[in-house]
Formats: structure tokens, sequence, C-alpha cells
DNA sequence: CGTACTTTTGAATCGCATCAAATCTGGTGG
DNA sequence: CCACCAGATTTGATGCGATTCAAAAGTACG
């Protein structure tokens, strides 16, 4: 299932130097598998392209905690700095992975200057938009964490949702029946309208 | 009430080079001052001590949104990026402040690699810990929260609680009352003890 | 000792989760 | 082209857990 990752298809090539994008992979997993292991030692770094990765720690007796879930980004950004991994990377979804060699792209942080930038550019993004997030989930209601996405994700009053409203919810930690809910009643009161696969806010509430 | 930086008292000092830490500087600021506006040019990079600062932007109808909450560590990173801040910085509690002076940064930062490499980590631990942070918010029980909590940000089932119980509250997205009688509960089941100002998970739970 | 804040418990209410079921949708194979 | 199926969307009913409002008890500090 690996192939050669060609240079279009790849959202790693703007930001990686060729030399470590050329090393690249492109991998599909099946739901169930295991990226890596904890305890093993980090060869490669993970960016998911699609479906659903998780990071998991079993806790003492037994029940898996979860660290973190991807659907699109970078799995264990960490993975650069230990030597090995305190975690394992599981597919819950059948998806489609790019695979980057560890040490190369260690190095090419430590020689070429302006990629160590763009790094440092993209995770700064990475911790905005974290904390957008965090923001987000610590409000009570449906209604403010959808008011909310619209005003930080949207443009323009305008939100596309991209994977659907079931997936929707579950990124804003609800049931999609609540949100199924929630913006019904936003548009019986004429806060929001959908339209097509955009929700938007009317004027006076954008 | 600015201060020059002495060198014992500063978190930063292990993470900027010589050069720039001595450039920064300690200022207190009370409750509601701003330390940038939406518009501005970004001049300083800002580092929490204590108290707490919001990010806020105005939606158009005028309601503050909350964009970010820090009570400790750095605001606004992405102003190494951008020419102008999208948002207000307010001080929403008499608070401690470090500046770091944005143009010494972004310099040292494209000459000094390790820096580089050490700002990188930094980031990486950032975005680690939101992670976490998140994933722990999507959990829609408070018991939950607070074993996530446990699990992930204590050690050996051992947690420290550094700013009291009701603004742990704050940080798990839920009331203090909630997070009391919810730690009352786990403790009547024998899943956790309190001990001075730490929360300790039983053998059988850590 | 008083004041401000945290911690704690109580009672009422409300929003969301949960379980269920119906409808709608796009895609597949006959 | 239609029948069928899997998944998404939608609506309904019920119960639980958290919020909210209230008040009391504990604690730190000047």
């Amino acid at each position: 299932m690996i192939e050669n990752l060609t240079k279009f298809s790849s959202p790693l090539k703007a930001l990686l130097p060729d030399a470590v994008h050329a090393l690249c992979m492109k991998t599909s997993v099946k739901k169930g598998a295991l990226l890596f292991q904890a305890g093993k030692k980090p060869v490669w770094m993970f960016f998911v392209l699609n479906g659903e990765v998780t990071l998991e720690r079993l806790s003492q007796q037994g029940d898996p905690v979860v660290l973190q879930r991807t659907r699109h980004g970078f799995v264990s950004e960490a993975s650069l700095q230990s030597s090995k991994y305190h975690c394992d990377a599981r597919a819950v979804a059948n998806s489609e992975i790019i695979q980057i060699p560890l040490q190369a792209l260690a190095d090419a942080l430590n020689i070429d200057t302006a990629f160590a930038g763009r790094w440092i550019s993209m995770l700064n993004q990475e911790v905005k938009r974290l904390r957008l997030q965090s923001e987000r989930l610590s409000m009570k209601s449906v209604k403010d964490r959808v008011l909310h996405l619209i005003h930080t994700e949207g443009k323009n009053g305008k939100y596309q949702v991209n994977t659907g409203l079931k997936s929707l919810a579950n990124e804003l930690g609800v049931t999609h029946e609540a949100l199924y809910r929630t913006l019904a009643s936003l548009e019986k009161t004429y806060t929001l309208i959908r339209k097509d696969s955009f929700l938007e806010l009317t004027e006076t509430n954008s």
C-alpha cells in the first residue's frame, strides 16, 4: 500500500524542503491498524490526510485514555524530541497517511533556517487553532459553541462544513442530535441560515 | 511599574538567548488594562507570569468573543508572523507580565539555530498540552474530565492543584459547585483522595 | 475581629445525552 | 432504470447530570 508521493497530491510540498519531501511516503492504513506503539523508537512523523487517528495510552487498570484525535494534520509532533513513544497511535477509521522520515526532518530543521521558520509558523497556527477550540469547548451550551465556531473559523459570518454535520458535532463535543436541534432552532429564530454546505449568520448576528 | 528582569525570577532564562533575555521587561498590569489592541503593530511578545489575560475580538454586533485565556505562558505567539494584531489583549485580573522585544526575538530565531530548536520544543509542548485539553473538554461528564486530567497531567495518579479548585473548575469548563460535588462523590466511592493540594487516585484506579 | 474569598451543601430547573424510530440521501448491483 | 442498502438527517420522548441560585461554613489576611 506504500507508494511514492507525487508532488501535487501533498499539502506538505510548500512546508518541507524538497530533499525531505522526496523521502516522504504515502500509505493507506485500515481501521484498527497501529501506526506506532509505546516504547518503540520514533522513525517517522505522520501526517493524516483523511480518516482518523488517535493517540492512546493505557491506564493501569487497562482502559485506554485517548490523548489526541486527528482527522487532518500531524500526529505527535512531540516525537521530534523524544527517543521513544509514550503512547500508541491507532487508525480508528480507514485512513491515508503521509510518512516523513524523522531524522531527515530533524536534520533539516537544524540546517535550513528558512524551513525552521516555516515550521514555527505552522506550529503557531496549530497553537492558535487549538486555543480557539479549547475556548469553544469550555462553553456550556451548543448554541454558544456553534456561534463561536462561525465567529472564529468562518469568514464574514459564513462557515463551510467540510465533513458533514455528524462529524462537526463530534468536533464541537456534542451529540449529532443536539447539533441538529440547535441548528434548527437557530434557523427558526432567524439567527442563521443553512445553504449548501454553509452555515451563515444573518446580518444582524454576524 | 516596569522593572529590569533579574535572571533568577524568569522562567524564560533557559529558553531565550542571553542577549534577548537582557532586553526583556517585567511589568505589572491592573485588571482591565489592555496589553495591545487590534490594528496596532506588534512590538512586544507577552508572557504571563500570573494573573489572567484574554484575547478578545468584537463580533459585528459588539459582543466580545474570547479567543484565548492565559494564566501562565505566552500570549499570541502568532504576533511573530503578522504585521498587526487581529484582536485585543486584556488583563482580566491584576497580572505580572514579561515583555519580550519582538524584533530581537525574530532576529534571534533566524540566526540562532539552537534557540530555534528550543522554541520549536516549547511550541511542541504547547501543542501537546492543548490537544490533551481539547480531548478532555470534549468529555461529557465532570468525572471523566477529572480522571482524564489526573491520568494525563498527573504523575503516578497524583495531580497537584496549583491555583485552587475554583480555578481548576474553570480550566475543566465546569462550575465550581459541580467540581466540588464530583470530587466528594469520587472520594465517597474510594476512587480518589484529596490530600493537601493533591488529587490522588487510589491504587485500583490509577 | 472583621472582611473577602474559597469551600461546601441544598433545592429547583434546564439543556443535553440517550434511546428510538422515521425519513431522506447517495451509491451499488441486479 | 429501479430496488435496495448504508449512512446521514430529523424528530420524539425520557431521564440524568450539570447549571443556577441560595445560603452556610470554613479559611486567610490585614
